[in-house]
DNA sequence: ATTGACTTTTACGTAAACGTAAATTAAAAT
DNA sequence: ATTTTAATTTACGTTTACGTAAAAGTCAAT
């Protein structure tokens, strides 16, 4: 298996490499150090930045995205604790759902507008 | 026409006072005023909060639906700001075309994940 | 008329999510 | 071997989006 630097994930991702260290701050990921001390990330803490990267663009704080990364990531054992982790992504899942209709709504309304927007240039075209 | 108080709408929308304040300073909502000072809101009024509030659930910044509110709201008169209004409303239309797309896979993920979280209960309730 | 609830402006405070700079050490390139 | 480039920790700074408190005026109800 091979690494990711710090840098490279950076430059992948075009953020800050002190973004990705804040990440690490709020236990978000966690990559394996050299001896030197130097950080080392694999290609599941790439997954794993992709996907806080993700939720950030959904509005999504770090503790909700961390919450997730849990989720995701959990090797649950006991079946109370898979039948919470069930619970939980399900009401996730709904959330997702939601923001899904609330922003095809949305663009519902933009297209009306900008057909309306259009129209209107129509007739101008008209007149000129 | 009948008006809004601003506690009616912080009330209402399930925000504080001082949110709303606050959407004013930075230009977004401009509500009229009696002769005391007292603001008033009109249902356009509220109907701008309202886009502002959907607006923050996607994680966009108050610099970015303050643009959308100025295409939505403003009343372009000559052909060269018409054209470029679309310009730009079809710009966003893309972006939120881009995010549907975006939620819709990570709502597949999500319901791939619990599916295997689900066979996985079923075989525990098996063995138990 | 006065109590109480509401509103106003002004202004300082705060949490989240980083930015930035300094001092130090390590890795890569010439 | 020595520049150059990249990494580390520590720590203070900054922006956004409000919260909170104070002082003063206003509206609504008794």
């Amino acid at each position: 298996m091979n690494y990711y630097t710090i840098s490279q994930l950076a430059e992948q991702f075009d953020i800050s490499t002190r973004t990705i260290r804040y990440y690490e701050e709020r236990g978000l990921i966690s990559p394996i150090r050299t001896e030197s001390g130097q950080r080392l990330y694999t290609k599941k803490d790439r997954a794993v930045l992709k996907l806080i990267l993700r939720g950030k663009r959904f509005g999504f704080s770090l503790e909700e995205i961390h919450e997730m990364i849990r989720l995701f990531d959990n090797d649950r054992t006991g079946r109370k604790q898979l039948e919470k982790t069930i619970a939980y992504g399900e009401q996730k899942l709904k959330e997702v759902t939601e923001r899904i209709e609330d922003l095809m709504q949305l663009k519902q309304e933009m297209e009306s507008i900008l057909a309306d927007f259009r129209e209107r240039l129509q007739k101008m075209e008209g007149t000129k």
